[in-house]
DNA sequence: ATACTTGCAAAAGTTTTGCAGGTTA
DNA sequence: TAACCTGCAAAACTTTTGCAAGTAT
């Protein structure tokens, strides 16, 4: 992460204007609107490097790719339409997972994703 | 899942014993102590099957192949060492997680992963 | 000038599929 | 026997890597 470049300003860009956590296929076509000639290995690169800076997170769901968004945001959690599969960011937490902690364990991290139906996919089986 | 077989069992067997989620590989590694000549395809098509008739569940972690588990227990949690990898079933939940979930959606299920270290992990820093 | 980045293509790794042969009910 | 399952190998995907050329500092 020494140098700027268009690509990873791009890639930046897509993970900013993102209103959920993005899978390296849609940043890479959200990233080639600026920067057309754009490949994959470059987003790959991108996001490892974002990963091991700490910048951006991976958020691993079932049935597709890793998604990434930037840590910059406040601390929230995920729900995944089971419909659509498009994945929105909540506000808030629960909190009482030290309960949950078994003894002799440290809790560092917790990441919390819902499932179900969104608003709009609710409307189209009303 | 219209026939028994060695294999069938085996995998079931597998997933019975395991102390929390496996990775299709690792359940091929247990698989074949019973069914030697067991081939990875069989793993992953049981897998398919046991998912859609609601047998397992699939859990998606950062940094490997989604892990398995039946879903007959009753329901918990995970826990993943960030040191040794290994993920751990935890007890209770915290429940709350109606108040995260936006006007308009429908919250069906959901699922809390714990990172941090394990007790093990822990006293080899100490 | 030097170190860093990129695109491409190849490699490595994971998951799915076609098919011929074997097994279960 | 009819439907179902399996192993193998190939195919389809996803992610990583080597390298030569280009770019940022």
């Amino acid at each position: 992460m020494k140098h700027s470049t268009q690509q990873r300003e791009s890639i930046l860009e897509s993970l900013r204007m993102a209103s959920g956590p993005l899978t390296p296929a849609e940043i890479l076509e959200a990233a080639r609107k600026r920067v057309p000639g754009m490949g994959i290995a470059t987003v790959y690169r991108n996001l490892k490097l974002l990963l091991r800076s700490g910048l951006a997170r991976e958020i691993a769901l079932p049935g597709s790719s890793s998604r990434y968004e930037l840590f910059n945001l406040e601390h929230h959690h995920h729900f995944q339409c089971r419909d659509c599969l498009q994945v929105y960011c909540l506000h808030g937490c629960p909190g009482g997972l030290h309960a949950l902690t078994p003894e002799g364990f440290v809790l560092e991290e917790h990441e919390i994703v819902l499932y179900g139906r969104c608003a709009g996919c609710n409307l189209g089986y009303q």
